[in-house]
RNA sequence: GCGGGGGUUGCCGAGCCAGGCCAAAGGCGCAGGACUUAAGAUCCUGUCCCGUAGGGGUCCAGGGGUUCGAAUCCCCUCCCCCGCACCA
């Protein structure tokens, strides 16, 4: 029994057996091949449950595909680009504890191995190994020959290779960038170095130069520089700390905290002397559109935020109605946008909506946003406004905001979107503007088109994600390829820069075509070398030369690439579409020939825990090891794969994987009993030609799942239902008998081969009781259609719903039967169905005529009117199988059944025709139809 | 606001594109039974309501429509999730 078994030892023994034939590293060869890729993983802490899920389903597609007949390529790398390891590193040399406990006591990492977590490397090295393990034991089909780092030197000149092409091609552009920073670090900032704002965003501001009567200039920040048109007034701090400055040619006022960020976004500023706010209150400023506006006082003016100078709205903004009012001026709110049904002063509505009464009512906050919403998705611009009005307000605010800009009466700044946003180092972050910063140009229109182009010829499951993609790709424009710090390769032409990690992982898919050979060669790797590899270019023996690699090792990549490439499927998360998938697409467009861009891409849902979403930093995960380690690899694949399909999110509950798992050690000892069943003779009845038919329906419908990349359905099919279809069987008939065995046998090892692409280790264990080859190299089963047999499927329906109408009249009469009648109906009742069954038009009237067109109905014209109804429904449930009705002889079908029959109801079964029914003391004999016996027990 | 995906029987989730075979797969949970010294596991039966004869009723977010017939098609409304934008 079970016990005697235990997943530990096969799976260790099947590890090494694979690994001894190499069953899984593979080279060129006749057959077609068959390249499935995953997004690899940064490994920067141990596996969870998900992960498991992210590289089980591509494995579970590379064996099928390998059993299917063709040659697969399932390869695996280390993503180590970028910052997060030096942050994790850094926090470990820190000792900070949150970090510690996670890699201390979630992953298990030993204390003596934290030490050495001080180098960034070290953790990578270690989770990679960790990870390799685990994959390992996992059963994935992996070809580890060609396994490689981000940061190996022969993938840094790939990298190198790549750029210096989509420089050539005017795809990669300079420009200045804002990014989050540390003054006191002078470092730019990712999200694993703030201590606080890791959300936090950036926004544009513009300052909107007001002019006081000495030349002086107040910078008013706003995000919304269309409302200038309606300013009545500024607003200042009067106890803020403000400073004036020279910039440039003008001299400024602006908050004291405004210098330092001022200065990180590239102004020289100079500081004359600093000011209290209230000296400026009262005083009046001109606006851009040379109108006198006073300057008032306001508490709720925010030093932090850009210059600390606020220009007053008050017909749009709440926060400067309600201050108004409060000051009791006689400032009258000026209307500069028309919203509907909000009249001539939408933020007196919203103030009334909201019932704020004062300047530190926190529903303030709500009526600002929603009115600014509002407004900028409904409103207009109101007349008098010259060119400006009528149009929209997101037109009017990108028009006015370049106008003002354009004419040297507004310039841009930089602010976080909340605060505080705060270093590791306890320094309020800033935001730094980086001077030549290297954007790749995603905004290129011909670029875009190509990429469109590639998307339409890709196989996308599920399907409905090509409008993601479309939209990503309109949407998307520079995006910033290079950062200051972080592990990766450094841009080649100015190499301060290391290209980013999203912008580094584009098209390495076709580097594993070669990552192999790769590691033999000693030799220079020059753009040339790779040029030839992957875009036909130049001549080999000239590359030889040059490189010093051997002819024939360069003529063996090139093959090897034109064999493998373009992959077939790649897997990737599904929040990856906006950014990586389509990122790799546009690189795939720009360097490769059309006919190596991508064939599929199949995306993957998010893994929850019992409901809830899985957390690493929250402790709310279950490591994969230790699933594994308490359910064996094939019950965490199985379970991972049959939870949901691929695309939609899993849920892992420990009860069900329980269930699994006791599924599985069940199904290992049937199929093993089963399979001992050899050298039976194939003495089959009926119930075992229906057996045969259904198992090929299930391996039919398995397989069309499996090419959809459905595995849940695929594995409703080929265990679950095919499990019922078993349970059935087993009741039906007697399966001691010779025949039953060996079809018992027969389709146990087809069985085991359907499965083995999600439970290997098991399917090989049971598989080398019977033959001597690895189940993961034999024939995945085929649709044998001589034994599909509609017609027993159809008989056996039949019987189910006879053994149903009995179960359901003894639970409705409580009684215990000893005698069960069946009466089959007469030969003319057959004949009119028959008829029916001819229609495809079932009206009632028409088909009454048509009937009554024959002699033999006419004259029993009042029992076929009575039955009529009664056989259209019949008709119509077995739709499917009418072409089988004339050929179902119902009597002799419940006759073969009367053995099963009898058991199932423990008394006897009296099969008669109505016309002269045994035993009829009630008369039912005469409610007899065809395919539907009459019933009387006693 | 824009784009995408959804709301199904206690729960998870099929079905919907190609309307009738749908009271609606499968799993989980629950109930009863078999096995067992017992527990677990396994197996069987049941699991919307009514019903002492295989029947009837109600149901697939809500409302309306098309159709002989709608969970499935069309229109409207409400709600949820994801991405993005916008905003504070």
């Amino acid at each position: 029994m079970t016990n005697d078994y235990s997943f530990q030892d096969i799976e260790e023994k099947w590890i090494k057996k694979w690994q001894k034939n190499d069953v899984f590293n593979v080279k060129k060869d006749q057959r077609d091949s068959y390249f499935v890729n995953v997004a690899y993983p940064y490994p920067s802490g141990s596996m969870h449950v998900g992960h498991g899920r992210t590289y089980t389903l591509p494995d579970i597609v590379a064996r099928y595909k390998r059993m299917d007949g063709y040659n697969v390529l399932f390869p695996m790398a280390w993503h180590v680009t970028g910052t997060p390891v030096i942050g994790i590193s850094r926090r470990i040399k820190e000792e900070d504890e949150d970090t510690l406990d996670i890699y201390k006591n979630l992953y298990g990492v030993p204390e003596e191995k934290i030490g050495d977590f001080k180098d960034p490397l070290e953790i990578v090295n270690y989770f990679s190994d960790e990870y390799k393990k685990v994959m390992t034991r996992l059963g994935y089909s992996i070809d580890w020959d060609r396994e490689f780092r981000t940061v190996d030197d022969e993938y840094n000149s790939f990298i190198e290779w790549q750029y210096r092409r989509l420089k050539d091609k005017g795809l990669i552009k300079k420009g200045t960038h804002p990014v989050k920073y540390c003054p006191n670090d002078e470092n730019a900032l990712g999200d694993h170095d703030l201590l606080e704002g890791e959300e936090a965003g950036i926004e544009d501001f513009f300052l909107i130069k007001f002019e006081l009567d000495n030349g002086d200039v107040l910078p008013c920040a706003t995000l919304r520089p269309e409302t200038v048109l309606g300013v009545t007034n500024l607003w200042i701090k009067p106890s803020g700390q403000y400073v004036k400055v020279d910039v440039g040619e003008e001299r400024w006022i602006v908050a004291k905290k405004a210098i330092a960020k001022l200065r990180e976004q590239g102004w020289m500023v100079e500081e004359i002397e600093e000011i209290k706010g209230e000296e400026l209150i009262g005083k009046e400023a001109e606006t851009p559109r040379s109108e006198s506006v006073p300057i008032l006082e306001a508490d709720f003016v925010d030093l932090d935020v850009a210059t600390g100078v606020v220009m007053s709205v008050p017909a749009h903004a709440p926060y400067d109605l309600i201050a108004l009012k409060e000051l009791e001026t006689d400032i009258f709110p000026k209307k500069v946008i028309d919203l509907e049904e909000y009249g001539d002063v939408p933020a007196q509505k919203m103030l009334e909506k909201y019932n704020v009464s004062n300047q530190i009512d926190d529903s303030l906050e709500d009526a600002t946003e929603e009115l600014y919403n509002k407004e900028f998705n409904n409103g207009f611009i109101s007349s008098g406004f010259e060119d400006y009005s009528g149009l929209d307000v997101k037109s009017a605010r990108k028009q006015i905001g370049e106008d003002l800009v354009s004419s040297d009466l507004a310039e841009k700044m930089y602010e976080f979107d909340q605060k505080p946003v705060v270093c590791r180092c306890g320094e309020d972050a800033v935001v730094k503007v980086l001077e030549d910063q290297w954007f790749l140009d995603y905004s290129d229109r011909s670029w875009k088109q190509k990429t469109h182009d590639a998307l339409r010829d890709i196989n996308l499951i599920p399907s409905d994600i090509e409008k993601d993609f479309d939209h990503a790709i309109d949407w998307l424009e520079e995006w910033a390829c290079t950062r200051r710090v972080g592990l990766g390769t450094n841009l080649p032409w100015d190499k301060e820069w290391i290209i980013e990690p999203l912008s580094d992982s584009t098209i390495y898919m076709s580097y594993y075509t070669i990552s192999k050979l790769l590691k033999d060669v000693d030799g220079d790797l020059k753009d040339e070398l790779f040029d030839y590899l992957f875009l036909d270019k130049g001549d080999v023996s000239e590359i030889s030369e040059k490189t010093g690699i051997e002819k024939t090792k360069i003529k063996e990549m090139k093959e090897e690439f034109e064999y493998w490439y373009p992959y077939d499927y790649r897997f990737s998360a599904k929040d990856l579409i906006p950014n990586h998938l389509t990122f790799q697409l546009f690189h795939h467009t720009a360097l490769f020939d059309e006919e190596k861009w991508p064939q599929g891409i199949s995306v993957l849902g998010m893994g929850l825990l019992e409901g809830e979403k899985m957390s690493s930093s929250k402790g709310h995960v279950v490591l994969l090891e230790n699933a594994i380690e308490k359910y064996g690899s094939d019950t965490v694949r199985f379970f991972l794969v049959e939870n949901a399909e691929p695309w939609q999110d899993f849920d892992w509950r420990e009860n069900d994987v329980k269930s699994t798992q006791n599924k599985l050690m069940h199904f290992w000892d049937n199929i093993e009993k089963y399979l001992s069943f050899e050298d039976f003779s194939k003495n089959l009845e009926k119930i075992d030609y229906w057996l045969l038919s259904r198992f090929n329906e299930r391996v039919k419908k398995t397989r069309e799942s499996l090419e959809n990349h459905q595995t849940r359905k695929a594995l409703q099919n080929a265990f679950y239902l095919f499990r019922k279809d078993l349970g059935w069987y087993k009741k039906r008939t007697n399966i001691d008998r010779e025949g039953a065995k060996w079809c018992l046998n027969k389709v146990s090892r087809e069985w085991i081969k359907l499965l083995a692409p999600f439970i290997p280790f098991i399917a090989e264990e049971v598989w080398s009781k019977i033959g001597d080859s690895f189940v993961s190299e034999e024939a995945f089963p085929r649709v044998e259609s001589e034994y599909i047999n509609r017609k027993v499927e159809f008989e056996e329906n039949l019987l189910r719903e006879v053994r149903e109408d009995v179960n359901e009249i003894i639970n409705v009469t409580d009684s215990t039967p000893e005698k069960i009648y069946l009466y089959t109906s007469s030969q003319w009742k057959d004949d009119l169905i028959g008829l029916i069954a001819q229609e495809d038009d079932f009206d009632q009237g028409k088909l009454m005529g048509e009937i009554m067109k024959r002699d033999e109905f006419k004259k029993r014209g009042e029992e076929v009117n009575r039955i009529l109804d009664d056989l259209i429904e019949i008709v119509r449930e077995h739709n499917e199988y009418m072409e089988y009705a004339s050929s179902v002889d119902l009597g002799e079908v419940l006759e073969g059944a009367s053995d099963y029959l009898e058991k199932e109801f423990d008394c006897d079964i009296i099969v008669t025709n109505e016309k002269n029914p045994v035993h009829d003391p009630q008369n039912k004999s005469k409610n007899a139809l065809p395919l539907k016996p009459a019933i009387y027990l006693e």
